[in-house]
RNA sequence: GGUCGCGUGGCGCAGCGGGAGCGCAGGUGCCUUACAAGCACAAGGUCGCAGGUUCAAAUCCUGCCGCGACCACCA
């Protein structure tokens, strides 16, 4: 990075006082407003970053976006809010603090509840301001005034209003259910939040000895990947078209190690074809076990505790961890000649996406969401095209995650999150859950007890937009969701697509019976350097913060969005980065160009003088009306892909170029009216960037001349105004310097062929028709400084100089004097090959325009185009031919 | 198993029915008083493979090969 830095101290050190400054004018707050759409409201809701996390790349890029979208409604005068706030992350901060303890030698269960609810809300309060400060590094233009968390009094009150409600129409129920049960969390996760890996593991093939034995039929041999289990098995299953075990269905096996007597019995659910045909049922810890167990009325045995070690009851094998029980089972069957065989497999394993350990499915007691009455308002927001998705493909996934959606388990062995609102009367029977604790049953006046449980983290989440604008204490009638809801831009990762942007949707439509939100950006997810997602364990992932350092938020910022494009994933290119730093470097440089030229300066309208004038204004009108409908479409590549080119290819290319000789120039008034078209033309190039370069922009508005009614920071600055622009764009001025950019390029190549110094002038003489011809002469003095040429003249029947090499163009040649340097063999064999290619091409279009198939089929304004390419390139045939016949 | 995405110059990517483009790297020449993190000029690709549709295919369809994501399931 030590390169990267060259000649930068610090990039937070002039980038900070910024940010203090718009944050001291309260530019972050909801804006007033101003201009057209001064009474519509902009809002963005931020995904909340988890209390535990830093900055990573995908925060960087989605952050990037969200403040773009709301820096730009911002400068178009709507009233912008971008809802900033954390989320307590439940199980993932228990987890992060649990481990504090332990380092320490302390056990949660040690301490009790409150105090470690406490060490949570330490470890917030110490944590949980990081990532917020990352943010504002990054020049983020949240609402940082009214941050919110998620579980902030009011937003507990907003999460316990939706559980009772919910409660109360049956939506939330409690069960006895198999769930994905981490053993080390010791608590239940939600289905999607578990993870498959596909290990490396084995089928072990296991006799089960039948209670009445036959010649030839000793046992039954089931096949297992976990046998550990057996001890809990209460049936054997077989399919019911197996022919092999039709005579054995009905009868009983001898569960070896605990002697128990089991059934064996047909059920739809075997696969004849997998393993041997016959299964162990273990309808505790299998859910589809679970599902035969129920249809065969079989026992349900639960043999672990909630460590996953073997409970009292089983002998040696009690006490054992899962994989002690392992071992042991298999070795007790090898003892008594009872293992048939083992086999070798690969076969996917549920891994808890916190603490990555392997998931026992468990037979436990918990609340569920049915969600049977939330699905179809959530497929008919998206279906409607009230919700939008961008990439549009992704309202599919979104569909689909919703047609496939089972019933939500969140209750949550934790103590850190919102504590279950039920209360149960073990005296009477009673129970509710209610907004308000009691301590004494309202039946019987015997003293109650609240659930345990803890709801799922993502159960507060889905409150998020609605939430965090008053929904728990007034409900839908809060003012701030009369005025801003529903929001307008989510913008978010794809991998929690059914996690978070759909439960939303399903809380919105339930809570506020609208959406929460119209447009849903999912951004590419950051891959690192490897094409493999960035991760800690990978070791491939880059901080934002030493981006920041090394590059500069805003070209970190440039960098990032410049690669957003519809695709699923963007390969982390550090190069892109670089790249956007010496973009933002040479809009600097330009600007010190402009303020530097300033000498006599006094304010005033911009004023079209010369072709080059109005050349660049047309091109910023059709910069500007092109990065609006890039921000519109949300195609933010090409968004940055134009500002790039406008910015480097056309204002500093050459309209900077064309500028230097008439600053220089005695004519005041024309140095005036350059001097005032660079400042219009550089102040709404600043305003178009300032969305994703917010920081050097600004700093470079600070430093320019203003008007007395411009906004006295560029971040309140109004938009460009693509409608009043438009009356800029002009054809012939476009034509017109096109043609002196041809002449200035046709001389450039000839002296950069003959290794001339760029220092040495050469005459310059152009054949072109009248008109053309006049153009140029007119446009001697831009083509004479930027070619750096003696002189120019143009005439339809220019003679090519003695000693002068000719470029060929389309509609021109144009031959620069080489004083007597011309190598005639190098420029006969470099004229043959151009006119070896235009006879190509122009072979090609000649087939193509003889075709009739495609005279009858094709567009017509296809055929003219081809048709005036053609006499383009016939014209420019005929003239490489005169040329070389005259060699 | 299902759904989706991607294979374009050395690298990273855009374009997605009518002229193959951008950034970076590499080449040549320049410290031209905005900028060497720069300027100028040149070079580099039969757009994964095979079929098909079309007057016309990098672009649409089918199949194959190679990557990748998500969902489901595996006793």
């Amino acid at each position: 990075m030590a390169e990267a830095t060259k000649g930068t101290e610090s990039y937070a050190a002039w980038e900070g006082p910024i940010f203090e400054a718009w944050m001291a004018h309260g530019y972050f707050q909801r804006s007033q407003g101003f201009g057209d759409h001064g009474a519509e409201p902009y809002t963005i809701v931020i995904p909340p970053p988890n209390v535990t996390g830093v900055l990573h790349m995908g925060h960087a890029l989605n952050d990037t976006i969200q403040d773009a979208c709301i820096r730009r409604a911002r400068m178009r005068g709507f009233q912008t809010r971008w809802i900033l706030g954390t989320d307590h992350a439940g199980i993932a901060t228990q987890t992060k603090v649990d481990k504090r303890l332990a380092e320490q030698g302390i056990n949660r269960r040690e301490i009790g509840r409150e105090a470690f609810v406490q060490e949570c809300q330490k470890w917030r309060d110490e944590y949980g301001t990081t990532i917020v400060n990352q943010i504002k590094a990054m020049g983020c233009s949240c609402d940082y005034a009214h941050e919110q968390f998620t579980m902030s009094p009011e937003f507990s009150l907003a999460v316990r209003r939706l559980f009772v409600d919910w409660y109360h129409e049956g939506i939330i129920y409690r069960g006895k259910r198999i769930v994905n049960w981490c053993p080390h969390c010791t608590t239940a996760i939600a289905d999607d939040e578990a993870e498959y890996a596909d290990e490396a593991g084995h089928l072990w093939h296991l006799r089960y000895p039948l209670e009445h034995p036959q010649e030839g039929c000793e046992y039954v041999v089931v096949a297992t990947t976990r046998p550990e289990t057996m001890l809990g098995d209460t049936g054997v299953a077989v399919s019911p078209s197996d022919e092999r075990y039709a005579d054995l269905v009905g009868q009983n096996v001898i569960l070896p190690l605990v002697d128990r007597t089991i059934p064996i019995f047909a059920d739809f659910h075997v696969d004849a074809e997998y393993g041997t045909g016959a299964v162990k049922v273990t309808p505790a810890h299998d859910a589809n076990d679970h599902a035969m167990g129920q249809r065969a009325g079989l026992d349900t045995i639960n043999i672990f505790d909630e460590t996953a070690h073997v409970v009292e009851g089983f002998g040696r094998f009690s006490g054992m961890s899962r994989d002690e029980a392992r071992d042991a089972v298999v070795a007790a069957f090898d003892e008594l000649g009872l293992l048939d065989h083992i086999e070798d497999i690969s076969h996917s394993v549920m891994h808890c996406y916190r603490c990555h350990n392997a998931l026992e499915p468990w037979l436990s007691e918990q609340w569920f969401v049915d969600v049977s009455r939330l699905k179809a308002p959530a497929r008919e927001a998206v279906e409607s095209g009230q919700v939008r998705f961008h990439p549009e493909r992704w309202a599919q996934v979104y569909l689909d995650w919703l047609e496939n959606l089972k019933d939500w388990c969140i209750s949550r062995q934790l103590w850190w999150g919102h504590r279950i609102p039920v209360f149960f009367c073990d005296a009477c029977g009673w129970t509710d859950a209610l907004l308000e604790d009691v301590e004494a049953c309202p039946v019987c006046g015997k003293p109650v007890r609240q659930d345990e449980d803890v709801l799922d983290t993502w159960f507060s989440s889905q409150l998020w937009p609605f939430a965090t604008q008053g929904w728990g204490e007034l409900g839908a009638d809060a003012p701030d969701l009369q005025a801003f809801y529903p929001t307008q831009v989510l913008s978010t990762a794809r991998d929690i697509m059914g996690l978070w942007v759909a439960r939303m949707v399903m809380a919105s439509e339930y809570c506020m019976g609208q959406i929460p939100f119209q447009d849903v950006i999912i951004h590419p997810t950051v891959m690192g350097a490897d094409g493999k997602p960035m991760s800690k364990s990978r070791g491939n992932g880059i901080d934002p913060m030493e981006l920041m350092a090394a590059f500069g938020a805003d070209g970190m910022r440039f960098g990032l969005i410049s690669q957003v494009t519809g695709s699923q994933a963007m390969r982390f290119d550090q190069q892109r980065i670089e790249s956007a730093r010496n973009f933002a470097n040479k809009i600097k440089n330009a600007a010190r160009f402009v303020m530097l030229n300033m000498d006599g300066f006094t304010p005033g309208p911009p004023e079209a003088k010369t072709d080059a004038d109005r050349w660049i204004f047309s091109r910023l009108a059709r910069a500007v009306r092109a990065v609006d409908a890039a921000y519109d479409a949300f195609e933010f590549s090409a968004m940055a892909q134009e500002l790039y080119t406008f910015i480097w290819n056309e204002l500093c290319d050459w309209y900077i170029e064309f500028s230097k000789a008439r600053l220089k120039s005695d004519d005041a008034a024309d140095r005036l009216a350059c001097q005032r078209n660079l400042r219009f033309v550089l102040d709404q190039t600043l305003r178009l960037l300032h969305p994703v370069m917010p920081f050097i922009t600004e700093s470079i508005y600070a430093d320019l001349p203003h008007e007395a009614d411009d906004a006295e920071m560029l971040i309140v600055a109004p938009w460009p105004d693509a409608e009043a622009l438009s009356a800029f764009e002009d054809a012939q001025a476009e034509r017109r310097i096109q043609a002196v950019i041809s002449v200035v390029g046709a001389v450039r190549s000839a002296r950069s062929r003959y290794g001339l110094s760029p220092k040495q002038e050469l005459a310059v003489t152009v054949k072109a028709e009248e008109g053309l011809a006049q153009l140029i002469c007119a446009q001697e003095a831009l083509i004479s400084s930027l070619a750096v040429a003696s002189s120019v003249s143009a005439a339809p029947d220019a003679v090519k100089p003695e000693g002068a090499v000719a470029g060929i163009l389309s509609d021109m040649e144009v031959y620069t004097d080489m004083a007597g340097l011309v190598d005639f063999a190098e420029e006969r064999a470099k004229l043959a090959r151009e006119q070896a290619k235009v006879k190509k091409d122009l072979e090609k279009l000649e087939k193509k325009l003889s075709n009739p198939g495609f005279l009858a089929k094709a567009a017509p304004e296809i055929i003219a185009k081809d048709t005036a390419k053609r006499d383009d390139l016939a014209g420019q045939l005929e003239k490489l031919d005169a040329q070389l016949a005259q060699m």
